[in-house]
DNA sequence: CAGTATCCACATTGATACTG
DNA sequence: CAGTATCAATGTGGATACTG
């Protein structure tokens, strides 16, 4: 039984899904990879996640140390890029095999299948 | 936006996290790695889930054609195993990665943390 | 042994409107 | 611009008892 942030996974794999896992982190972190984005530059890339759920999972990466937060302005219109922290960063490779077996899977696919 | 399995999925990261995503489904497939197991076994690997959860899990990876059900006795008490299909094994690596990450991550507040 | 059936709690995500 | 508030829907996982 590991433990990180308070929370508790019966296996290594659990607690690198707890982190990461869900609908939306690896997306947020696919797209974070090379580049800090805006809010709203990361909403352009992911079109069909909700103004609340990407503040969610932007939070909660934070508040695991994946990501930063930082705001450039102090009113509005504010300013505020998100990126990998060094701790997020030792994540890219894994992110960059998630990807490629997804594409892997994609590619498979479109040969087999008309559809 | 991309399509397996009837499901939609808007990043390539999101598809993988879509077949192996979720609470238990890396844990089965660790387990899975390197042998066949049978449903009480792998309930013995994984003390904290439910019957009815493990079941609904198998399920889904058996739907994704990541995991294959094999049964070895008509009559109770019945004899399955799972195991890795050939498809399933293409993400042996990625759940080695995602294992070995949990690791660092445990590693790394084992050192820095009393707690 | 290997599950299913039933019912339920909670977590996650979404839609929309609004704010500093 | 970068969010939050509110409400609601859906999804995911759990407890327990039962079955072929």
């Amino acid at each position: 039984m590991h433990k990180f942030n308070g929370k508790e996974y019966p296996c290594c794999t659990s607690l690198t899904m707890g982190i990461i896992g869900g609908k939306w982190k690896t997306v947020i972190l696919y797209h974070l990879l090379d580049k800090k984005l805006r809010y709203n530059e990361l909403r352009k890339e992911m079109p069909t996640v909700t103004e609340r759920t990407l503040s969610l999972q932007l939070k909660m990466l934070e508040a695991d140390g994946i990501i930063k937060r930082e705001v450039y302005t102090s009113k509005p219109p504010l300013k505020v890029e998100y990126s990998l922290t060094d701790f997020g960063k030792t994540l890219i490779p894994l992110i960059q095999s998630i990807a490629n077996w997804g594409d892997f899977v994609v590619e498979k696919y479109s040969k087999s299948k008309i559809d």
